[in-house]
DNA sequence: ATAATTTTGAGACTTTTGTCTCATAACGAA
DNA sequence: TTCGTTATGAGACAAAAGTCTCAAAATTAT
């Protein structure tokens, strides 16, 4: 049951306080994922947030019966589809294993609880909703000013270790491309 | 100096209160742009916000040289590089008028001070932070999951009078696509 | 109103991307 | 290790999107 990423991350976005730290890390839940396990399910709504100790989570939706990966999240980061959720939205994604995963989960409400009950979570909180619209906006920034070659190479130099983790297929989904056009910018170089 | 707009959108995200509203209407600095007046430039730092009262903003990056479309604001609604502006960065965007317009610009650091001297106030900034940053998310999630024709389609659908206000080539470099393209996505139906 | 400028639609051609397919390679489970 | 399943690379063709171009509208300024 190990949470030395969960603490990496938690560290910097909590006032210094042993108490604190403590108070907020037993409140995440520990799931062991298989490849393929679901997380949260289009349709439902999301009440939590779901960092990833090891492995990794894909986030993907439905478009006509085929599945589009939207993210994927590798061990040290959080997600989660915060904005539907906390509107009472269900979500259009679903969020799964894409292999064998450990994973943290953190209610929403719970935190809430927590944000009322103890003023360095709520910092806590403020920083965690903050880091995560910003991951966000960042990312989806980058999606619409590159072309999904530039993407792919984006990916080859700021993150090559995605691409050994996840198939080519759902590569190429996320990039926005088909997996021949794929093969071709591999192949060319 | 109409403020009919500004006021239709600052009224359900401010808690009922004559002084406060007014208070925060007072701090909004009007401007009238003609066409092609830049609000933001590439590379400034964002520091405001800037509220649409008649015709539109446009925001475009660079491109290798051409411009594209990033997002058009029609009458009503609010725009900003906030997520970078906040944090000190450069903003990559150029925010113009497409056509002549009324805008009310709110700089940051007085809404900031704004926040602290009336409890108001500071419900209204949370409010506006929410709505903009979802505002972000649906819009950029639609550009995600929609192809260049499926975006077309969506604005047809949800914002005709979008259509009768960008040119086609600015059009389509919002969508996504080539002019040509778009022409004839257009031609067939 | 008239001239100058900008925008538009569309033809002809090029390039890119997608579909279908299949043999080979890699992987996972018994 | 072996068998069955899934992933990969690539050929052949089809479809879609991009480039270049230009004449006809539409818009703007004088």
């Amino acid at each position: 049951m190990a949470n030395v990423k969960l603490l990496e991350y938690l560290s910097p976005l909590i006032p210094d306080s042993a108490e604190s730290v403590s108070l907020l890390v037993s409140h995440f839940e520990h799931k062991v994922l298989q490849k393929g396990d679901i997380v949260l399910k289009e349709g439902e709504i999301c009440t939590a947030f779901y960092f990833v100790e090891s492995g990794h989570l894909r986030t993907c939706y439905n478009k006509e019966g085929v599945k589009i990966n939207m993210h994927f999240h590798l061990e040290g980061s959080i997600t989660s589809d915060h904005i539907n959720g906390k509107a009472g939205i269900p979500s259009e994604f679903t969020i799964e294993a894409g292999e064998k995963s450990e994973i943290w989960v953190l209610n929403r409400e719970t935190l809430v609880e927590l944000c009322h009950a103890d003023p360095k979570i709520m910092i806590f909180g403020r920083r965690l909703l903050s880091r995560i619209l910003v991951d966000l906006s960042a990312h989806s920034n980058l999606f619409r000013m590159y072309t999904p070659a530039e993407r792919y190479q984006y990916i080859e130099k700021n993150s090559p270790h995605l691409l050994q983790r996840v198939s080519l297929s759902n590569l190429a989904s996320y990039l926005g491309m088909n997996r021949r056009t794929l093969t071709r910018i591999r192949a060319k170089k």
